[in-house]
DNA sequence: GTTTATAATCGTCTTATTGCGATATGTTTA
DNA sequence: TAAACATATCGCAATAAGACGATTATAAAC
């Protein structure tokens, strides 16, 4: 049943990170706790879709939400993610570099033939 | 541009790893090269299925596709998407760990109160 | 207590994802 | 060249995800 529960957590935290959206809500909660009123102006969304990627992101255990008066407060709950992140990010620029260098070679090779 | 391409990318490997039946194919292709014959019955999944899966891993460039004959043969590109796999484990783990320890400290209260 | 501010939730629409059977493609074997 | 095999692709149904405006809930200010 944990056995269950981990692979559960595993796609819910992937899942919750896999939306452009979301990745930008987490690079701009990487300067601190911000409240709600704070995240809006800074995407081009409406209220009900911030709080819903705010929730997704909340409920994968990857944000913190603390209520304060009127403002609900959002911040990382665990800087780990942004290891996570990074990692992508390396196995992504592998993927563009080996591109890039396939171009240089291509092109070497058409430069060659005029 | 490079930009831009780089966080689809993101997303594209991401959203290729938010799927449990794809996670699955990459903890058996860990074992090594494997043709889609050897894949099919170690999965409860139509032929179809298992081959848009593939494909989708394909296409984020987790895995990596040899024609050898009749067969195809299916690789991990880059291991270093372990890597990634066992930190979503990590993050994954000390949510359920946080769970058990409010368990505890949950039925400690309970058994106290009787 | 009525108004204002902040954020969550609801209902709906549109689009994407997953799964499957059926069909197509390409390769080997007979 | 026909039959058998291995895999990819097509077309469709069911479900999930994303976006948004409208509504609701709660706290603060007046």
């Amino acid at each position: 049943m944990t056995q269950k529960s981990i692979s559960d957590l595993r796609i819910k935290i992937l899942g919750a990170l896999s939306d452009p959206t979301r990745l930008e809500l987490l690079e701009f909660l990487a300067g601190g706790e911000r409240c709600v009123c704070e995240i809006l102006p800074a995407f081009q969304r409406s209220q009900s879709t911030i709080s819903k990627h705010l929730n997704i992101l909340y409920e994968a255990d990857i944000l913190e939400r603390k209520i304060d008066g009127k403002r609900t407060l959002y911040s990382i709950k665990d800087p780990q993610v942004f290891d996570l992140i990074r990692l992508v990010d390396s196995l992504a620029l592998k993927q563009i570099s080996h591109l890039a260098e396939a171009g240089r070679i291509l092109e070497k090779s058409l430069n060659r033939g005029r």
